[in-house]
DNA sequence: AAGCTGAGTTCCATTATTTGGAACACGCGA
DNA sequence: TCGCGTGTTCCAAATAATGGAACTCAGCTT
């Protein structure tokens, strides 16, 4: 119905508020936030007390900041040790890190967009700059494109229906016309190359993660820079990363948590 | 105003079905969120629907069924990665854990309640109950006790003001009359220990530890059986747990977000 | 196959809450 | 003291939430 992540009245709102403050990723002013919501400051000011109130935000008194609560720590914390493919990822990507030297994301999807669940940088590993909890597009990530590959046709729908199309390097996808056929590439192929599209000199090579009925419940990529490897460089760890994935998958066969799109 | 965590409306209400939802650790049917949930059916249905709607919660269609969804894993990690004590203060506590091969356990609170935010059981330690996300009363342990005893006057009297005062053993202090000279002893020795009073069998000493200006901003305990150790010989690993309790501080330092009371 | 039961969903008039423009308070530097 | 940028509070109008009751649907029983 609405494609807008907003919507449902108070709660949408509330938690549209939620989800700036808490992307902001630091201490934020009352005012930064009015800037980039789209709510009047009475509107917003009630909001950010509500949620204070409630212990998902902390407001620091001194310097009149707000910051993430301990409610939702912990009921975030709750719903990672539930939902979250790191859980259960975690040991199979630190192995695959380890072993080849390089660094491995491991995603889920949400609305279309990409969630970066855990990374693991081995000594030596190029350093890039996920962040647990971060979300980017699909339609330029390895990861994103190999989840989108393998999800159900009407999900795959909605999710590409929700892009941006935002033009992040001269490789980027600017519309389904040139996405969709690598899509079918990477169907056949079974894996996603991000040939810097996302970013300038980053690739990557992505796994989908399978969990019972075929079903992609993640996925899963090593991410490098062009100065330290080519594509087909890359292409050596393939039987690493698909073996990697498939471990996730089986450990993950009984997955209860749906993929939302 | 109101102590209750409930309340501030629709919004309050929406992210108390959350926190129920959560808090199960598990899918959850609705009529079993209609049984502990205060609301009447119909709303029930609708906040579900809009958590779900909102990409919090996550409905499956095939097993009818709620679960944690991608947006609260999302934002959880989020804050997880900002305002958590684990995230600095992990790598002491494994350190210390694997020091004295036993159980380390790492806490904030909330409102009054522990919230149990990383553990670390080493090879051999005492496996305890205790799983990150959880929350337990400050009144019957170790961890608890000794942030009461260290943070502000006010907000301790908050805090002391929301117990519960759960009788779980013999040994659990039932009303502030009993706590309060203990919480004093407690600022005295600069520890506290946990006396079999959450759970038969099980002791626990923990140490503040606090941030920039003396600011309490969580605490660290060793947690054991007294199958395994006596109270007496816990106390032998006091300096390490103290300069474990420091170490942390130290880091911490410059901590921005607030120990809500 | 009709009837029953329990779980989940929908309806809609009533009621309570949210809304946000505007006025107000506060701290701070000039 | 004035002015300015921030943040806070008010309150009548507008909107959204409420929940009892009726309904659907699947599975089970007689």
């Amino acid at each position: 119905m609405n494609t807008q992540a907003t919507g449902d009245g108070t709660v949408g709102k509330a938690l549209d508020v939620l989800d700036i403050v808490v992307g902001f990723g630091r201490a934020v002013r009352f005012s930064e936030v009015l800037e980039v919501s789209p709510y009047p400051k009475a509107t917003l000011h009630r909001m950010l007390g509500t949620l204070t109130n409630q212990g998902m935000l902390a407001y620091d008194d001194d310097r009149g900041v707000y910051v993430a609560g301990m409610r939702l720590v912990r009921i975030g914390r709750h719903a990672w040790n539930q939902s979250s493919l790191a859980v259960l990822g975690r040991p199979f990507a630190e192995a695959l890190a380890e072993d080849i030297k390089e660094t491995v994301h491991l995603a889920q999807m949400e609305r279309g967009r990409v969630v970066f669940i855990d990374k693991v940088t081995p000594e030596g590993g190029f350093p890039t700059m996920a962040r647990s909890g971060r979300r980017s597009p699909a339609h330029c990530t390895g990861v994103g494109k190999v989840m989108l590959a393998f999800m159900d046709d009407d999900r795959r729908a909605a999710a590409i229906e929700g892009q941006t199309w935002e033009a992040f390097t001269p490789k980027t996808h600017q519309g389904p016309e040139t996405l969709l056929p690598e899509l079918e590439e990477i169907r056949d192929v079974g894996l996603a190359y991000d040939r810097e599209e996302h970013e300038q000199g980053i690739i990557s090579m992505a796994a989908p993660i399978k969990g019972g009925g075929g079903r992609v419940i993640g996925s899963i990529s090593i991410v490098t820079s062009v100065n330290r490897m080519s594509l087909d460089e890359i292409g050596k760890y393939r039987p690493a990363l698909t073996r990697t994935a498939a471990q996730i998958g089986r450990e993950g066969a009984v997955w209860p948590y749906p993929v939302v799109s």
